[in-house]
This record gives C-alpha cells, structure tokens and sequence, in this order.
RNA sequence: GUGGCCGUAGCUCAGUUGGUUAGAGCGCCAGGUUGUGAUCCUGGAUGUCGGGGGUUCGAAUCCCCUCGGUCACCCCA
C-alpha cells in the first residue's frame, strides 16, 4: 500500500479518531460501572516473569504457542501478558488486600496468533476479578457488571452462556469419562480432534468442524459429574441471574480456553457479529489458580471483555456512535498580528472549544477550514477589526449570518450564541 | 500453524484477449479581481499498479517467491 519504509507489524493497528476516542469513551464507561459496583482500578505491568503465565496451564495454546516471551538483557525470562487474570493474581499475592478484593482494569494484552478479523496479536481488555469469596452471588455479580456495560454501550443483541465446569475433584472423573467416550468414537474424529483429545479433552467438546460437533453433542454432560457442593452453587449463580432479569442458556459443553477455570464459566457472544470471532467476552471462576502461583489459597473469579470486538459488535449494531470532536468556533485571523493567537488562547481558556488554521493561508482557505471542521461559529479578525475593537461573528449553519462584536465582550458572546 | 480469496492515487474503485506518457469519483491545493465557507465553474498535485525475480519485442495484466490483508479451520478476546 502506500509507501513508507515501515509499517504496523501484523496484528498491530494504529487507532486514529474518530475510533480512538470511541476506545476511550468505551473505557471510560466500563470504568464507571466498575466504580460502581465497588471495584478499584489496578494498572499491572506489561510483562511478567514467564512463569506467571505458564502457570496458566500448559495446554492451553494461549500459553503453548501464543505467547510472546523473550530474555531480556538481564536473563530473565519475561513474557507479554497474554491476559489480566494471572497478573492480578500475582498482584494479590505480592500485596495481600482486604477480602474480598474488587478490581477492574483495563489495557493491551499479547498473543501470537494468526491475525484475523477480531483478532489481533495486540488486543485491549477491559475486565473485572475477585479474590477471596466463595459466594456464587459474586459470579451473578460479576456477570451483571459485565451486562450492564454491554447494556449502557447499547449493544442489546448479546447472548449469554454459563456453564459449571466443577470443583478439582470433579474434573478427573468427567475428564476419564469424556476419554472413554471419545475414544469408543475416535473413527468420527478429526485427526485435529484426536490431537486435542491427547492434551486437552474438555476442548474437543468445543470443535466447529461438523462432524466432531456430532459426537460432542453425545458426550457425557460435566454437569453430571458436579459435586453437591458444585451444583448447588451453580443452582444459585443461576436463580441469581433469573433474579435479576439477566436472561441466559446454561451451554453444557461451554469449555474456556485457558485450564484455569472452575465451577462457573461464561461466555458472552454477539448476535451483530457473524465472524467465527463473536465471542466479546467471557470469564469464570479460578479457585486453585492463586495457589498455584505460589500465593494463599484463595479463590477468585473474574471476566474480560474484548475491546475491539465489542466496538465491532457497536459498530454492526449500529450503536454507540463516535461522539462529535469537532471545534466549536473557528478563528479566521489575517492580521499581521498577534490576534489570532490570543483570540484562541482566550476562549479555550473560557472552556470553548476553539481551533485555527496557520502558516498564513489565504481568508478563503481559512474559511474553508473553518466550513471543514465542523465549528458552529467562525470569529474573523482582520485589520478592520482591530481598528475597530471588534470581532466579525459568522454563524456557519446554512448559508450563515455576520455581525460584529466588541472584542471585550466576545467570549459573553460565543457562549450565547452556543447555548 | 493449514487452506481459499484479495493487494491499482489519501479513500472507494475501473483498467477490455499482455501493447504507446495508468484512469474515474470523492478528498486535497489554487484561481473565478478589492477580506468570507458549504453550492457552481476552471486548473493543479499525488501512484516505482504491495515488494522481488522470471517469461516476453512489450506486463498493472501471465508464472514463481515474498510481504500484507481477509475468510474458514485452529484458537480465543
């Protein structure tokens, strides 16, 4: 394409207005609700000691063959976080704060994938965890804070999936049971399957391709395997949800992708996006995932929501529209002078959006620009002006009307000609 | 990582069976007499036709490699 000596590398893109102050917007929002709810924020470094994520689960592609780790000049071995939760938790263990812990954040994550609509090697999260309570009524409110974002965005075609994947002690009996069957059927298998069936069963459940979707649609259900415990929480995540109107399908087969989780997964999906990267979002709890890391015993649970996806899934639906940028007056200055500089610096200083134009284009062109940018008002000041002490005022909607206006008095002006 | 499709000005695209200085619309810039936009008229600038190699008298058009994008698988946000 155009010719410059270098370019984003692939995955990257460089977000220009209007999307960059829509990113923004979109932050914001996730972070009022966040606050809301009694979430502070937590801003953890990029990179981690690789261990950090390794832990993640090593069968997990995200941490087999996606993530981004290098030595530095230290001989560390450091890694790009690939997502929040394992940062958060080593965040806890480091600085061990009052249970339960609330946090939201909000930042770029890294993984070396093949790029693809919705999926970028460097992508933003906004998400939420909690450390340190056992209560389902935690999962129902972490899945509300999630759909009430979506909801306040707009977006109101999101479908959401829950699922209870069981306590450590359920998982080997499901496990053993979904290999005998998957086995007894292995010559209906894809040979892609029978590979993941070797490292990781639970995710063959999740296969698009066809013909493993029909046998996965037999296979033993994980929530016959629960424990009492287990499924009695997950009888309350769900009479939570049914409380508060959020509207959802259990989905017995939702498996997520990294190792980590434990009783009650989600998933939230966008019905705007037909792309095989529909999912905005999703999370669950992670009981031993603390420990693991060499930290206390705690459990937690959390969720994250894809920024880019989500604007995508805005963007197909029609909803959250770019807020306007545009100046709200234009300064046209051709004096020799310095007016044109202070005219501006004045209004902006009275919190009017202002704007000019430089390197001493002609009045027309000026004008021009002032048409361009959107300004609902363009002050001209020339040397008639100055003469006079005054300020040509040019409402630029439809053919627009002039007047003059004291300099003294031209700010009192601006504003009520925008009110 | 595997496979399909695509890659021409800032943007959207056209370019006929390979044939002379590569086009359109939009955008941008400048004019249409003295200091006035959006409309109208006139003129102008910008592309090593993603990059490299090959076939040919001749390639944006054919072949190979490569880079990038996109879609599906995979994976996931």
């Amino acid at each position: 394409m155009a010719r410059s000596e270098f370019q984003s590398l692939p995955g990257t893109r460089d977000l220009l207005e209007p999307d960059a102050s829509r990113f923004r917007s979109l932050v914001d929002l996730f972070a009022v609700e966040a606050r809301n709810a009694g979430f502070g924020q937590i801003v953890p470094p990029m990179f981690e000691d690789v261990g950090v994520f390794v832990r993640l689960g090593e069968a997990s592609d995200v941490v087999s063959k996606e993530l981004y780790a290098f030595e530095d000049k230290g001989g560390r071995s450091i890694a790009l976080r690939p997502e929040f939760t394992a940062s958060v938790c080593r965040v806890y263990s480091q600085h061990r704060q009052i249970l339960p812990w609330k946090t939201w954040y909000a930042g770029p994550s890294f993984r070396y994938d093949k790029p693809q609509k919705g999926r970028f090697r460097q992508f933003d999260q906004v998400g939420a965890e909690v450390i340190g309570s056992n209560d389902p009524d935690i999962d129902v409110e972490m899945i509300a804070l999630a759909w009430r974002f979506f909801a306040k965005l707009g977006l109101t075609d999101v479908t959401l999936l829950v699922n209870s994947l069981g306590d450590a002690e359920d998982r080997p009996r499901y496990l053993r049971a979904l290999q005998d069957f998957f086995s007894s059927r292995a010559d209906e298998l894809s040979e892609q399957a029978l590979e993941t069936l070797k490292v990781n069963p639970l995710r063959v459940l999740d296969s698009k391709r066809p013909g493993d979707a029909v046998v996965a649609a037999e296979a033993p259900v994980l929530v016959d395997f629960l424990s009492d415990d287990a499924r009695a929480a997950f009888e309350r995540v769900k009479a939570g949800l049914d409380a508060l109107g959020i509207p959802f399908t259990v989905a017995p087969r939702l498996v997520r992708g990294l190792d980590y989780y434990t009783r009650t997964a989600f998933e939230f999906a966008s019905a705007s996006l037909d792309a095989a990267q529909n999912a905005l979002g999703g999370g669950g709890r992670y009981d031993g995932l603390i420990e693991n890391l060499g930290g206390p015993p705690e459990p937690g649970v959390g969720f994250a929501i894809g920024v880019d996806r989500t604007l995508l899934a805005c963007d197909a639906a029609d909803v959250f529209r770019p807020t306007d940028l545009s100046p709200q007056v234009w300064v046209v200055a051709v004096t020799d002078g310095t007016e044109g500089l202070r005219l501006v610096e004045e209004l902006r200083q009275s919190g009017i959006r202002a704007d000019r134009s430089f390197d001493g284009r002609s009045m027309k062109a000026q004008m021009k620009a002032a048409n361009r940018s959107g300004a609902e008002i363009a002050l001209i000041i020339g040397d008639d002006e100055v003469a006079s002490g005054t300020v040509s005022v040019r409402t630029m909607r439809g053919d627009g009307q002039q007047e003059s206006a004291q300099r003294a008095e031209i700010v009192e002006k601006v504003r009520s000609l925008l009110s």
